[in-house]
DNA sequence: GTGCTTGCAAACGTTTTGCAGACTC
DNA sequence: GAGTCTGCAAAACGTTTGCAAGCAC
């Protein structure tokens, strides 16, 4: 396990703008280069969930060479660096979005419907995780699964 | 999505052994074979969580050419009749065990460790997604992820 | 004998990696 | 110039599928 390994503080302050996370990046010894600038543009300016290949495709719009390795590279330093994080929806692939838009999903498992769950719903929950196990939840990484109001 | 279509009730009665399973099996129009036995076996002898992988090395102790796909296959149609459910417990492959003992998980982010979550501790979060999305959640599926004591 | 089930090999979708060349600082 | 980053191809990983032979009923 340990995903996370060697990551600095959580939502870093002052990474609000893409110059801002470069800045950073530079900080932490790493290059600035025109497929970082245009992925962190494509993240700021849309700030939805999305998958690494739609990412892949936005950054491609404006440079067709950009591969798909350098945007997983990429999502994992930002996700190093505290800037991005990715969570998992259902059984397809992980999304990723700006750390400091961070939520919990409900995703429905009947037809996929995703709902953003605020922080303060799992405040019951990781209370009494707290007062019985220690374990201090993040509840952002998995969805919750289970049924929408359609589906019901 | 729609991951569990055609699936029978929930929590099978009269599924606690064996035997149980493998008429419930033949009440579907399946056959009753030797791989399924044995995986059936595995499943209710240890009641832990185990991966395909490892459910296929303890049928393999047996019955060395089972083949990984067929352990697969047969614990897809254990969901399907509900005696069996899987669950992600991380990054890494997904975990099965039998649907009669199904509980939410809490998983050490750093370390692996897993804590099995009875699922009252759900209750607060259950209600509140059904009061405010008319969402019923099954927490079963995906684990909650954050820092166990040791970790934090 | 019907038709479900199996082993095998091959494919799948997502993600990671090794490498040599290209780039940032 | 040192060291990071890139494109590409290939591999890795967990899982699914097509097929012909084999088995349960």
């Amino acid at each position: 396990m340990n995903r996370s390994p060697g990551r600095s503080d959580d939502a870093a302050p002052g990474v609000g703008t893409v110059e801002e996370v470069l800045a950073l990046v530079r900080e932490h010894g790493g290059r600035v280069t025109s497929s970082r600038r245009l992925l962190l543009r494509a993240l700021f300016d849309t700030p939805g969930h999305r998958t690494a290949e739609e990412l892949a495709e936005e950054v491609q719009a404006q440079a067709p060479d950009v591969h798909l390795s350098t945007i997983y590279r990429n999502l994992d330093e930002l996700e190093r660096l505290g800037v991005v994080v990715h969570a998992h929806l259902g059984h397809g692939p992980a999304t990723y979005h700006l750390a400091a838009g961070a939520h919990g999903h409900f995703v429905c498992e009947e037809c996929g419907a995703m709902i953003e769950a605020p922080d303060e719903l799992f405040q019951g929950l990781s209370q009494t995780a707290r007062d019985r196990f220690d374990f201090e939840i993040n509840p952002h990484h998995f969805a919750v699964l289970g049924r929408c109001r359609d589906c019901r």
